[in-house]
DNA sequence: CTGAAAGCGCTTACAG
DNA sequence: CTGAAAGCGCTTACAG
């Protein structure tokens, strides 16, 4: 009754959209706790009183302010994203879009928003803007915790969230990443992948083989990296390798690289060149064509990401695919446990299954 | 003083991120008022004191509470965006990604935060779940407005909007689109770009043209095609539809559907067809070599919408370069007009340049 | 120029 | 089961 004076007769009656809890508890007649415990699902209400909280609420079409909300409660309701690549790189490699669809179907389950946030491109071994924006959101209390990618060596990425306690969850980290204060991974085991690509093309007859990654200051890179060389070698291959920067020009320009001034069928040209991603595939393809090399019956080719540009591409280029979308699922109701408090230290991301298409062949053998 | 008691003393000598704008006060022993004055570069402080305020909120790392800030303000310092795309086609077009590039860069830069929400697709005529959102946000009041793409004929989100009193601003509405209440749009002059496709088709020589449009009721595809049909009858061309969904399967059945039964070089075939997406133009691409059709020999393929699959396509898909990003740029900063309360009916879009490439050839004239 | 106070719209112990 | 009150952390008239 009272301070509900004018303002709480505007609310009562002002337009739709305009409604409080103070105003669904005035017509009522009850108090705003009531309102509150009833609207919340909380105990201390009767049956009878809830349902008719409930229909007005309905009826006036009454949502919770978020930011009153967020106040009382200490939390955003919302997970950040900052994501640190170019609008081309992002634009290009559906890679980020899918997994971003993953996240966002899990947060929006639990009634929770993405903010999303892009900045320039971090170069690997330097710290980027997006630890500016870490600092601020923590700081305002924007969101309750943030998905990070692309984890480079010496990142100081988890160090600054745990120490802005801001829960974090750090996509396709390694295997045995440990995770920091307010922290959690979704790993991915880039061994087993590296064993399933290096395992078809052994299968095909390929005995030399070349890699073209993407920055090696990323941890991934250098997991398929060390998972690639590895597996070759149990298997009595030998490898190639060729850094890159996951575009498709730069792509083509590291494929020359590794196949410059040696000879088709010569022991040092590998027969098979697998990319750290479907652009710089895609680039490889093109830069082998314009070489006269012919794919796959000079070379195959294998992407270590499948997308529709490997589908559309002619020849059809051998992909793995894995489930992004399901990582994004998983980084997402990880970061929402880590929020809980409930504290998982990983979770695992399924192993990608490899898709055959046309730029993926056996190896002639040759008579020596 | 009073009631800083045990709580102030806590914020005051806890850990840092727990600072409040009272803890920055009490420690310079001002007021609150006085800290907020100076924190946000209001009249009503010193000099001295303005300056003391803000070393001591640099040297604590203190932010204001978006919450507490909002809850005051009545303001959230947040946009909204809602996909209704697959993330399927959220992946692989780089139109989303990219507009979606342009609109966070001018978010940021005026410290507003970008909220993004992805739901099942809508069906063009149909009303889909981002009305749920919309309501749901106006409510809780946690976006400032909205940008809102893909309109389509009768589409209820502009009336909506408006009766919830949600800025909003329609991304790539038709040139005569009116604003509603509370709206504003970015205007796309299709027919200009219809008419640099025509043209570059007609000086090829080109008399006989296929459009493969994505949906049709979605009001840039009916703006498309009529802008096609007039430049192409002005020219004394003639036309030919297809309706499609933006897929490059279908993209491909659409493009058989518009040369089926028709011999190559007969009158009816076109020489030419355009399509409303870079996806489309690659399944059209595909199902043509499938069918022993030669592009450019037999037909000409162009694509409305630039894209690294156009590049990278071989051949090269000729597509209408449009500047995505500043579409996006344009649109955000019209609609933080239009939350200022400035409101700008509406802004339009650079006009596309065509980037020819192998796909696009002259017609060989046909003697009589 | 400065301080005390009210208010934004919720939630949550705390008494009845 | 219900109500009055304090508190979340800001901003903003309003007096001095």
């Amino acid at each position: 009754m009272n301070g509900g004076g004018p303002a709480g007769a505007m609310n009562g009656g002002g337009p739709a959209g305009k409604v409080t809890i103070a105003g669904l508890a005035e017509r009522l007649g009850i108090s705003k706790a009531s309102a509150s415990y009833a609207l919340n699902g909380q105990p201390g209400v009767s049956g009878p009183t809830r349902a008719r909280v409930l229909a007005l609420a309905a009826e006036l079409g009454w949502y919770p302010s978020s930011s009153a909300r967020a106040l009382s409660q200490s939390r955003s309701g919302a997970v950040g994203i900052v994501l640190a690549r170019s609008p081309e790189q992002l634009g290009s490699e559906s890679f980020y879009m899918t997994v971003l669809a993953g996240i966002e179907a899990v947060l929006s389950e639990h009634d929770m928003n993405l903010m999303l946030r892009m900045v320039a491109p971090t170069e690997a071994p330097a710290p980027g803007r997006d630890l500016d924006v870490y600092r601020r959101w923590a700081g305002e209390r924007r969101v309750d915790g943030v998905i990070v990618f692309d984890l480079f060596g010496d990142d100081s990425r988890p160090q600054l969230l745990s120490r802005l306690r801001l829960p974090h969850v750090m996509v396709g980290a390694a295997e045995d990443a440990q995770p920091t204060p307010f922290g959690a991974n979704t790993t991915v085991d880039q061994g087993a992948d590296a064993a399933t690509l290096v395992e078809a093309l052994h299968r095909g007859g390929h005995r030399h083989i070349a890699y073209v990654s993407g920055p090696l200051g990323l941890t991934h890179e250098a997991a398929r990296r060390a998972g690639i060389h590895a597996h070759a070698h149990h298997l009595g291959m030998t490898t190639v390798f060729s850094a890159s920067d996951y575009t498709a020009d730069d792509g083509g320009k590291a494929t020359t690289a590794v196949v410059a001034g040696l000879a088709v069928g010569s022991p040092d040209f590998p027969t098979a060149i697998v990319y750290g991603n479907d652009l710089m595939a895609i680039g490889g393809l093109r830069a082998l064509k314009r070489r006269g090399i012919a794919v796959p019956g000079n070379v195959s080719i294998v992407s270590w990401d499948d997308s529709i540009l490997c589908r559309l591409s002619s020849p059809g280029v051998a992909a793995l695919a894995r489930n992004t979308m399901e990582l994004g699922r998983l980084s997402a109701a990880l970061l929402l446990d880590t929020i809980a408090g409930h504290q998982r230290a990983s979770v695992a991301m399924p192993a990608g299954v490899l898709h055959s298409r046309e730029s993926l062949a056996g190896v002639v053998r040759q008579h020596p």
